[in-house]
DNA sequence: CCAACATACGGACCGTCAGTCCGTTTAGCA
DNA sequence: TGCTAAACGGACTGACGGTCCGTATGTTGG
């Protein structure tokens, strides 16, 4: 009883509602106003189809947005400096959160697309919680192993909360997609400008960050 | 033709609303749970009250949210130290970014209602942009008035982006009330344990700033 | 090449919800 | 007490996310 392979128009109405979703909703100012009738009728595809293939308006987000994000997360899994796993510490928080800004530049709306239309909050999505893993473990290295039985009292599996894992979480709240967008639009900022300061800030904070 | 003063029964009712929506939001696990009808039985009013008196969703949750962080605001604005404006520049900051995260930690929900009932982002919102102004004009004097007279530089009333607005975006971002709620919820963390981590990472952030 | 079956398709349909409209009620005033 | 402007309430509308099921079509075995 082997599972066959996908019929071959459906793979090919997947892209195509993909493809038409992702010009939707960049063309669109916020994403919201784009309905799922009208991916459906810009793929020229039924909304039964739409449905079937993503289950819901999320399921369609996060499909897009992994499809785009997919090169990005082979780079910093598996690909050479400055964003793979062998990069020195500092060096690689500062380029993982560069290169997330970036993206986040490059796709305002199909980014805030995916963080405003999660049932529940964007924390529990599976790609926020991969980049919040790596940032806190890649923090850890750069604080040393040294200060690690600290957090934990020996016998504790369950840390309250280590100063690692704020940290990473503050840190990805500054390239927050929302944020992003109002620094472009209404403070006028240009994309090199936003990067500067964020390069900037993070800097600060890893600075900080060994010395108590 | 002097504008009366509104009659009796309204401003009784507006009471009613506030409070009902308050209990709804309270009770309820997530904002969206809570209809515009389910307000208006439980305030024992009909919907078209609802939405004459606050125009729409939105402007429920800013007149609930305005009433419940007036004080605060007051504090702030007119308040001894360590909030109010007579405080120095660095405890101000500290206390600032505390009181919010209290805030938050005592209403979760309504902030997160906030946050996500914005038809635009929330960063268009006039409390946002009240604290994001009284934070970065603090965090302006900490750095020392040296650097200062660009802002109003006579001719430039354009500013690119400059750091203290920057590092005030990213500090408020480290309160979001999505980003609260999931330290408590999903992390399990105490009230406590977050206030602690953000003093800590706040202080971080500020002791660095001096020093490029 | 054909038949039969699994899979996918489409769009009518449903429930919910924000927001509107208008006929009715009532507070406030002279 | 009677008049009027203000407020009230709830039926109604339009839009949207999501479901259902009869129909069409790719795929496979004979």
């Amino acid at each position: 009883m082997p599972d066959r392979r996908p019929r071959a128009d459906a793979v090919r109405n997947r892209e195509t509602v993909l493809a038409a979703a992702d010009a939707l909703f960049t063309d669109s100012e916020s994403a919201r106003t784009v309905s799922m009738d009208d991916v459906a009728a810009a793929a020229g595809v039924g909304k039964g189809t739409l449905f079937r293939r993503f289950g819901d308006r999320d399921g369609l987000v996060r499909a897009l947005f992994e499809a785009r994000t997919d090169s990005l997360r082979q780079a910093v899994e598996h690909g050479p400096a400055p964003l793979g796993p062998r990069t020195a510490p500092r060096r690689r928080v500062l380029a993982l959160l560069d290169a997330l800004l970036t993206f986040k530049l490059a796709n305002r709306h199909l980014s805030r697309a995916l963080e405003e239309t999660g049932s529940g909050s964007p924390y529990e999505a599976t790609h926020y919680t991969w980049w919040h893993g790596t940032l806190r473990d890649t923090l850890l290295l750069l604080r040393g192993p040294a200060s690690r039985e600290d957090t934990g009292a020996p016998e504790a599996p369950e840390q309250p909360l280590d100063a690692c894992a704020f940290t990473a979480h503050a840190l990805l709240a500054a390239v927050r997609a929302d944020l992003v967008e109002h620094l472009l639009g209404a403070e006028g900022a240009s994309p090199e400008a936003v990067r500067a300061q964020l390069a900037a800030y993070a800097a600060r904070v890893l600075d900080a960050d060994g010395a108590p």
